[in-house]
DNA sequence: CCTTGACCTTGACGCTGCGTCAACTTCTAC
DNA sequence: GTAGAAGTTGACGCAGCGTCAAGGTCAAGG
């Protein structure tokens, strides 16, 4: 017992075109072919094709979709990752949203600032070309349309949030504090906290990565305009060690 | 005074590639080509760059990039369609949200419900093939994903509330009501909102279009699925004549 | 038996916004 | 003069099919 492709896709609610797709790329083959080519699925092919179609609707990708139905992969863990998946999307565009409505109300009220906008954005791009490439351009155009997304004064917060992170450092750096004491250690929890509020980061939104924070810590070294926020070389080394031994404890 | 193709891209932060795709799509032309085929950019094309970049980092695609920057072109307007988008594209996330949690609880309970779900998709898909056909398959996966995102409760509230409508139609063609009377033109009224409830339709969420809500009322006589619950041919070419002036008068 | 029309096949391009080779020419500096 | 950096024009790749194109197969009717 068995049906034509077009059978199947009338009765699955999907096109021909989709059913030779999946064959192609091995999700889902024919029960049969004919000696005239002619596809055929049987009840079982059916089946699997509703449990495809299914998580099609949930918004899961092929590839995903394959690895969920195959032998030792599990439909309900794919399901929950997708989730987070589409939780952090949301969030992405909840960011993008608030950013556009700010750029709206500047066009309106400030006239075209869109060109005055460049010196800042020169300014800034200084330190685009690195974090892109260290961290991929999503990442980027992530983190600033989070930036654009702040009100003035969410701004204002979290700079100085930034800035009494660097003071602290510096000062518990000129204290002589040991890089794996216990303070060093409670400002280098604070710093992996206050990096995982900062959206684009490599994990986000579950905390920042631990090779992402030991390259970091490696580029507040390396990168005099962040080993300033340290407190220079020597400050900004203090924090690399202290991060470094934080993230192979707790990451 | 002008720079080089890379000079630029560092300068904005993007890529020489990125410049030579706009360049070929008739975004951002350099304003010189040396004889030797190099491009050149001045301050100007570099203002229209940072503008160009600050949309796509705002989420706007290219073709919408080019036509708010265009002479007639208004950017805020374009930014708040694109505003309506983000937003809409959100609540479908959510919705898909739900149904993913939804899926995950009946897969955790009730064991595996993606096979036995068959039967219940087989129905549902004799309307599928003409949602799709009609109004596009974006509309269906929209309506089924919103159907599956709700909870048992809340399907009983909207078969209920469908129910009523329908109830509500046929006692007003029943009693005689002539279907550009006050009753009938209110049951169009109330039979619209009860339309702009669900996602997937044309203008959702602004409400159903004019040409929808005409198709589907035709839809409703020609076929007896429909006009079943609206008391059959009879009852149904009466919601059809109600639901047209409506449309005509108000949408 | 032949035609018509519905249904099937494989193959290939299109869409979005570039990243990423590839193969070559040109400029710059030593 | 030559290495190396930077420039050029193609062209493929990605996700998931939609959509021709060109042609073979099959059931029904004249």
């Amino acid at each position: 017992m068995d049906w034509s492709i077009q059978d199947v896709a009338r009765l699955a609610g999907t096109t021909s075109r989709a059913l030779r797709h999946y064959g192609s790329i091995g999700l889902l083959e024919p029960s049969r072919v004919g000696s005239n080519g002619y596809r055929y699925y049987d009840a079982a092919a059916l089946v699997r094709l509703q449990r495809i179609l299914l998580l099609r609707q949930l918004g899961l990708g092929l590839d995903e979709i394959a690895r969920a139905l195959a032998d030792d992969g599990d439909p309900a863990a794919a399901l929950r990752r997708h989730l987070a998946r589409l939780d952090a999307e949301r969030e992405r565009l909840a960011r993008q949203a608030r950013a556009v409505e700010r750029t709206i109300a500047a066009l309106e009220t400030g006239g075209p600032l869109m060109a005055e906008d460049m010196f800042d954005g020169f300014d800034h791009t200084q330190y685009r070309e690195e974090v892109v490439q260290r961290w991929g351009k999503q990442a980027y155009a992530d983190s600033d349309a989070w930036w654009r997304g702040l009100s003035d004064e969410q701004r204002r917060d979290w700079k100085a949030l930034s800035q009494r992170l660097g003071e602290d450092w510096i000062a518990a750096a000129g204290a002589g504090e040991a890089p794996d004491g216990e303070a060093a250690q409670a400002l280098a929890a604070r710093h992996v906290r206050w990096l995982g509020g900062i959206p684009g980061t490599p994990g986000y939104p579950d905390g920042p990565s631990k090779e992402y924070v030991l390259g970091l810590s490696e580029m507040y070294v390396a990168d005099p305009r962040f080993a300033r926020n340290y407190g220079g070389e020597t400050g900004a080394a203090f924090v690399r060690d202290a991060l470094r031994i934080y993230a192979e404890r707790e990451l």
